[in-house]
DNA sequence: TCAAAAGTGTTAGATTTACACCCATGA
DNA sequence: TCATGGGTGTAAATCTAACACTTTTGA
């Protein structure tokens, strides 16, 4: 072996994509039934391995495009989970990452061909060796983060009413807030834009529909709503 | 081949280790001279490649054991880090993991075995690899969960002055702040406690020395200084 | 006696929280 | 006409930020 580091020993190394999508007023979860053995079957969080020619990103964002379709999507590292024994057949170690989708984009003829599940993560199943963990590493993450990154608009389509933002962060922070301080703060945010259409979908009266615009991020560092 | 996975590629997984003291006012970082080609002889953290029957955190704490003589460290992982060609020489992913100590319990004699240097934040020499983006996301994971657990104390001695306690706030969050409203706050977080003792080090006049009381924790939600 | 670090309160401004009713519409 | 979700303002309380001088002591 040609190799500086042929000492050493090889392992498997796994991505595992959690994907978040807002519906039903709840954050939830895609989750299949693993194909693979051991634990075949299972409710399990979607992976696969890393090839030798890819990062991890790249190889998450593989898979979640072969899960879904979609490109650019809204991913972030969440960690590398390693227990020996984590695996119940060989010694894999695994890094999740955490996508953040509008379910509005994603074709859910995907979702039936595969077989997965849309599910509220305040009821997961038990899932396949430490997914949970995983899951649970990945929402903590997202709360820290989004006090200074944009994230809730990647769960939201292009146009969304106040009430539904509000519930995004509501179903993120788990904690619910009073409306009209939360609009008032909305109002503060110049990223934050109105326009003028009118969404009928929710109500009979009607809500305001809002953009998330980019090109007024520039001044504003605290995204905390 | 009897293996699940048989067809997938394994790869090299190393760790790196960020270790964090606080000295001479300012927050610094242990590092080294490569040991390996290649990069031999380049700054760089020190790590190591990560055994089939340990997991990374294992690994992190045997590198890190091996360095310091230290055990019981805080420590915690940053990411993994995976560009294809991260390491000039073979496909490694390395997972990076931080670790803060308090730089009187270090054996100096350790690191001049080593050929080991603490070297300021601030002004870091180039390192190997990706080494920088490590220690810059180490930092960046600190100053995330510096709110919501207690990090200061592990780089202090057991009793500290609150001139000390500032200093560390000051070099982890980068910014400057008033004496006095950091004293006002100290006052209200009931774990971090007064004793009688007086420190004759740094001043003249004296200074009383606290600790940390991880017994007061309780109800406190908030660490933030 | 003086240099160097320790220690101490007040006030104005900003931010956060609590709270309740009217509006527009489609069924 | 009524049920449903949309939309709005104010006041009290809390938190944050700015600010300067006195104390102690060893050299």
């Amino acid at each position: 072996m040609t190799s500086y580091y042929g000492e050493y020993e090889k392992v498997w190394v796994s991505v595992d994509c959690i994907i978040f999508g807002f519906d039903h007023g709840k954050l939830e979860l895609l989750i299949g039934r693993r194909q693979l053995d051991p634990g075949r079957g299972e409710w399990s969080l979607y992976g696969g391995f890393v090839a030798p020619d890819e990062s991890l990103e790249e190889a998450a964002s593989r898979v979640l495009h072969d899960l879904t379709g979609m490109k650019k999507v809204y991913m972030r590292q969440v960690g590398a989970f390693s227990a020996v024994d984590r695996d119940p057949g060989e010694r894999v170690i695994s890094v999740a990452f955490c996508a953040l989708i509008n379910v509005q984009d994603y074709d859910d003829n995907l979702r039936r061909e595969y077989g997965l599940e849309w599910v509220s993560v305040q009821s997961l199943p038990p899932l396949y060796s430490d997914h949970r963990m995983m899951v649970e590493s990945a929402i903590d993450l997202l709360r820290r983060h989004i006090a200074t990154e944009p994230l809730y608009f990647n769960l939201l389509p292009d146009l969304f009413t106040l009430t539904q933002l509000q519930h995004v962060y509501e179903a993120i922070m788990g904690e619910e807030i009073d409306k009209r301080n939360f609009r008032k703060r909305v109002k503060t945010m110049q990223f934050i834009e109105q326009t003028r259409l009118i969404d009928k979908q929710s109500s009979r009266r009607g809500a305001l529909l809002y953009r998330f615009n980019k090109r007024n991020l520039g001044s504003s560092s605290s995204f905390k709503l």
